[in-house]
DNA sequence: GGCTAACTGAGAGCGATTCTCGTTACAACT
DNA sequence: AGTTGTAACGAGAATCGCTCTCAGTTAGCC
């Protein structure tokens, strides 16, 4: 799987005419080495002193090409995370609506299918094409409390 | 249930030791009479000459209250929506992710009850006290398309 | 080896939201 | 009816995550 990681990425950028260059690999290396999504300056940290303005030009660009997804939680930080087909794990998140943190989890797959066509068919009905469900839970994280 | 809803507003402000006020009372009957959640921006445009200052502020501070919810969607606006309790109808978002818009729908009893335990399950076992699911459909509305 | 378009980095700029602060309205107690 | 303390108000300044600008660099292609 890590092995296809980076290929992958770069043709779906290739796709969409961009490149996959160094700092756009930094970036994906660092989102799939960490276990939730981050912030910005989360990555910045985790790598190699790469500017903030082009963490944040190639994050929408990563993002335009489909390989990260933007999570909007609890705290004025927009999260971003790899897109599942790269991770092979779909997942959900806890979002700690005092500190602002995000973490991934699981559910069974049956109530996965359940939300999923019960959400098409409540979208299909306002002529609303759905492109992916966001099932979150809001709460105190253990640290928080 | 409109009978209630200010002075249920009232009691909950009161309880926190605040007023309900003019500004309070006008922005709470803008967001009642909305079928969707409203930006900052839409609630003084329907609202009556209320200063953006005022809006903001007593915004947070009925959320603080439990009167009032943010919702974090596609575009940069925070969107606000009365708490469940003074509608009686508890419902989900579809998101708009070409132009931020949020409409309302609402879920069957049954697959409601199994997200909320199967979230509930989940999050236990990670010392998170869960408060509220967020169910969203993130899609295109009929308008972009 | 030159052409073209994508990419980079530093800093300025943007815009939704929050803060500051002097003023005003309200409630309780004389 | 005055007084007093505290909450709320409004206008504008400030904040801060994020985006844009632009001159210089690099990668792909003939």
């Amino acid at each position: 799987m890590d092995v296809d990681l980076h290929e992958t990425a770069a043709i779906r950028l290739r796709n969409h005419e961009q490149r996959y260059t160094a700092n756009r690999r930094a970036i994906v290396e660092v989102l799939a080495a960490a276990e939730r999504p981050l912030t910005v300056p989360e990555v910045l940290e985790r790598g190699d002193r790469m500017p903030q303005s082009s963490a944040y030009r190639n994050m929408a660009l990563l993002e335009a090409a489909g390989l990260v997804h933007r999570i909007l939680g609890g705290d004025e930080y927009a999260r971003y995370e790899l897109d599942e087909d790269l991770t092979d794990h779909h997942h959900h998140h806890l979002i700690c609506s005092t500190c602002g943190a995000i973490e991934d989890v699981t559910l069974p797959g049956a109530l996965e299918a359940s939300i999923e066509s019960a959400l098409n068919r409540a979208a299909r009905r306002r002529g609303f094409a759905g492109e992916q469900h966001r099932v979150d839970l809001v709460g105190v994280c253990a640290r928080c409390r």
